[in-house]
DNA sequence: GCCGTTTTCGGCCCGACTGTTTTCAGTCG
């Protein structure tokens, strides 16, 4: 039999893939002395491209125009439509005829910027890191006009560390060290407070950096204080208000330090996102203002009076705006939502009455059915539903039909027994690779509610990946979809499907979402959670406990929730005992 | 490249720190 020769497949293009080419146009235009507002704009078309929550490709497969993007003119809009047919762009290509596609990662390494790329490039043609390390180890970087020494050592210490890559943090994580640096730095003198300012007020799954704001008369003995930390491992930068360090565990720590008249300005300022920072900038400037991390000021030159800036609350209010929650804040449009009529009433933790996702010593937890009721209790839970794995998962010592059947009967058990709080008889289901549900139907049909969960063939094309979820909840008896997309940070990326039919599925069977709050899962991803809420799908917030402990990880699932603009009254599970029976009992 | 209750042209967020300079450009957040 002759060779065949494949055909070439276009692969699917994804909101990601066209945030990538245009992320990278950003950077050649950039190190080609481009405009910067024209590299501005393909950066702000990269981030809203690859935030959007619907899939653009798709929705242009499907003969739709595409919505009306804020910073997507014109030539962007023809350059998606490229981008999406061909999953190429000829500028991009063109772009590449001029400047060798590699030389793009010089400019991640710290110090090295756009100017200090193309000199490198234009004089000792370096276009790549390996060009780069031997290019300063031979010394030949020192002798360049804007160079020397100090920055060809730095350049040799930053390629050191990226042997060891630049790692983010999981936020819970992040908050040991960020919690203990916060109380070292508040018994520094004349310190009226410290704060965790950044992605980390924010709520971000995971954190580059930490940013810390201390509001203090005089910023010497808490700078003393920050850069003296005995888990500091080298001081990159320090002056007078500002500081950076990278902690042993390689955790890079920024202080800002301020007075108490700008403390709310600088919180604002450092917890971000820079994209929210910008419209708040813009709208300031619009209404004659100047804003920064001292305050809100009127007037220009030296007639300059300040009209905000103690509270965050009052630079709002300076700009017209309602205080916004931190985690709304990353340019998704809370500016203008904020402006138009109420901001949502984010969850918070104290809004869950139950879990409705945890193990036992049954399949792959690690403590009792009573312990982890007892636990739940304790955290103020008013249900619990237990869910073991089924029987396909041998490997989590899943539960067959027998084994269910006699857990339901001991959950009855302790249940006669428990006070103050309520077991639910559940089960996690595999959905097999067709749609089907891993237990019989008779088995399912007596429990509370039924999770469904995908635990293998993560890799399905997205058009049998979306039919198998559909399938699995037409399934009579199907309430939640656990951890929807199933990824897992550093590991497993989402699963391709069309998650706005999926969500849209959901709401005509009547069935759930959950949002894991594992702290490698997170998931679902807070841009669906939005989804989810605007299309009325209710979202479960479970624990997913497999101890007693992760009860506690519940707050990373709220604040998860809280990015994706949830409410409490988005979320089943603020729902109390008597609310929830009825919402478990498929109609539909 | 985007955008318009000042504008279809001329704007586009702001400041600290470092290193290489000798008054400031580049980088970073």
């Amino acid at each position: 039999m002759g060779s065949v020769i494949p055909r070439p497949i276009p692969m699917p293009v994804h909101n990601a893939d066209i945030a990538a080419i245009f992320e990278e146009i950003a950077d050649l235009l950039e190190i080609q002395g481009a405009n910067p507002f024209r590299v501005r704009a393909y950066r702000n078309a990269a981030r809203t491209v690859g935030e959007f929550g619907r899939d653009l490709a798709a929705l242009l497969a499907r003969g739709q125009e595409l919505p009306k993007i804020p910073g997507i003119g014109e030539d962007l809009d023809r350059k998606i439509h490229e981008i999406a047919s061909t999953g190429r762009s000829a500028f991009l290509e063109r772009l590449h005829q001029e400047l060798p596609a590699a030389i793009t990662e010089l400019l991640h390494i710290p110090g090295l910027g756009p100017k200090k790329v193309k000199a490198l490039y234009d004089q000792l043609r370096v276009d790549s890191v390996e060009d780069l390390r031997a290019a300063a180890q031979s010394g030949k970087i020192r002798d360049l006009p804007g160079f020397g020494e100090k920055t060809e050592r730095h350049i040799l210490d930053a390629l050191a560390v990226r042997a060891n890559e630049t790692r983010r943090f999981r936020r819970p994580v992040a908050a040991q060290y960020a919690e203990a640096l916060a109380r070292h730095l508040r018994g520094a003198r004349g310190v009226s407070r410290v704060e965790i300012a950044g992605s980390y007020r924010r709520c971000r799954e995971t954190v580059g950096d930490l940013d810390l704001l201390a509001t203090a008369r005089d910023s010497g003995p808490v700078m003393a204080r920050f850069t003296g930390y005995d888990e500091v491992a080298e001081v990159l930068s320090q002056g007078e208000t500002r500081a950076s360090v990278v902690l042993r565990c390689g955790l890079q720590v920024d202080l800002r330090v301020v007075a108490e008249a700008s403390h709310g300005a600088a919180l604002a300022y450092f917890t971000g996102s820079r994209a929210h920072n910008i419209v708040l900038r813009k709208r300031a400037q619009a209404r004659g203002l100047k804003l920064n991390e001292y305050g809100v000021f009127r007037g220009r030159g030296g007639h300059e009076a300040v009209i905000a800036g103690d509270t965050e609350a009052s630079v709002y209010a300076a700009l017209g705006l309602p205080w916004i929650p931190p985690e709304l804040r990353e340019d998704r449009g809370e500016v203008e939502w904020a402006e138009r009529g109420p901001l949502p009433e984010l969850v918070t933790r104290a809004d869950l009455k139950g879990d409705l996702h945890c193990h036992t010593r049954a399949s792959d937890g690690a403590n009792t059915i009573r312990e982890m009721a007892e636990a739940a209790w304790a955290r103020g839970l008013a249900y619990l539903a237990i869910t073991e794995h089924s029987q396909r998962l041998r490997m989590a010592h899943g539960l067959d039909p027998v084994r269910l059947l006699k857990q339901m009967d001991e959950i009855d058990r302790i249940n006669d027994s428990l006070q103050g709080i309520v077991l639910l008889k559940g089960i996690e289901v595999d959905i097999l690779e067709d749609g089907a549900l891993d237990l019989p139907d008779d088995v399912l049909g007596r429990l509370d509610l039924v999770i469904g969960a995908v635990h293998g063939h993560f890799d399905l094309p997205s058009a049998r990946q979306t039919a198998r979820l559909l399938r699995a909840m037409d399934h009579p008896h199907f309430t939640l979809l656990a951890h929807p997309t199933t990824r897992e940070l550093d590991k497993r990326p989402p699963m391709e499907a069309d998650w706005l039919k999926v969500i849209r599925h959901a709401r005509a069977r009547g069935c759930y979402l959950e949002l894991d709050s594992q702290p490698d899962r997170l998931d679902l991803l807070d841009t669906w959670c939005r989804v989810a809420r605007e299309e009325g799908v209710l979202v479960a917030i479970d624990s997913d406990a497999h101890s007693v402990h992760d009860f506690d990880d519940l707050e990373w699932g709220v604040g998860q929730a809280r990015r994706g603009w949830l409410e409490a009254r988005d979320v089943l599970n603020s729902r109390t005992l008597v609310e929830l029976r009825p919402l478990l009992a498929r109609t539909l």
